[in-house]
DNA sequence: TTCATAATTAAGAATATATCCTATCTAAAA
DNA sequence: TTTTAGATAGGATATATTCTTAATTATGAA
């Protein structure tokens, strides 16, 4: 979706360097991402979807986000989003993530902590807490993924 | 529960202090969130609990947790974990979250970006992303908490 | 243009996660 | 002890997501 200063890509240039059909269903829902602001749930696409296709069904929805999202058009805002997940270290600490089989490792970053909050962050709210997430692939994934 | 220093208190006297019952299945609930390792969803304490109490019930470890989790004996990774929420933004940005109405708002923070990775990280595996959540209460929670 | 085919879809069933309801029980204060 | 608000078990319910299957359709080849 958005991206940059970068020549806009057609929608049915885009389908079909990814291998996708340019199905009326697949490309409302592509307009839709790219019109829409915040961060969507599966819901929220499938309710401006079903204006102009009443009986298109939830499955269809959530099937094409995934295939975006593996294609990289989009993004999930959380990795771990399938089920609530209870972190028992309450030190201040970090997470390496991998997105792969959600592995977590904690660890801390001093020096990252240092780092002074960036301009206008006050006015959005009060902060709490600095979160950092390093996300990539386990050194067993990488593995397996050579074999 | 893991804190640093601090002289361990018993889980009888944490319970006193927050207000809730010394009950044997929470008594059992908080051992296990000591002895567990990792990031253990729900269903995991379930299945270990039920080595003790056969009969528990889903509900009361759902509960357990979210009181737990509520004055602030263990932590959720992530606060969004209710649905799957995309990002159409593709551009790297990082993430302001209220974690009250879960209201997300985008920004960049290049300092940040700049801080070189820690020690140790490349042998846990190879990092694609660095991803920073500053998580608190936005502006509109606040005034309504004040009204 | 037509055809063949694999990809895609709708619809509903199935699954997974989480929460609610209610009768019963119990920890803890008096 | 007795009292009672808080806690529990178990089943029902809600919500999010994925699966199954038969029908449809986009796309490349003829």
């Amino acid at each position: 979706m958005k991206k940059d200063n970068k020549p806009a890509a057609s929608p049915r240039e885009v389908f079909k360097r990814i291998g996708l059909r340019a199905t009326p269903q697949r490309l409302e829902i592509y307009e839709i991402l790219n019109e829409i602001d915040g961060h969507p749930a599966s819901e929220d696409i499938y309710e401006r979807v079903r204006k102009r296709f009443p009986s298109i069904s939830f499955d269809t929805v959530y099937r094409t986000l995934s295939q975006f999202e593996k294609h990289g058009l989009i993004k999930k805002v959380h990795h771990l989003a399938d089920k609530t997940r209870y972190d028992t270290n309450m030190m201040h600490h970090h997470h390496f993530v991998c997105v792969r089989c959600k592995k977590i490792i904690d660890f801390t970053w001093e020096e990252l902590d240092r780092v002074p909050m960036p301009e206008g962050v006050s006015q959005w709210g009060s902060v709490e807490d600095r979160y950092v997430e390093l996300r990539g692939i386990c050194r067993d994934c990488l593995k397996e993924g050579k074999e």
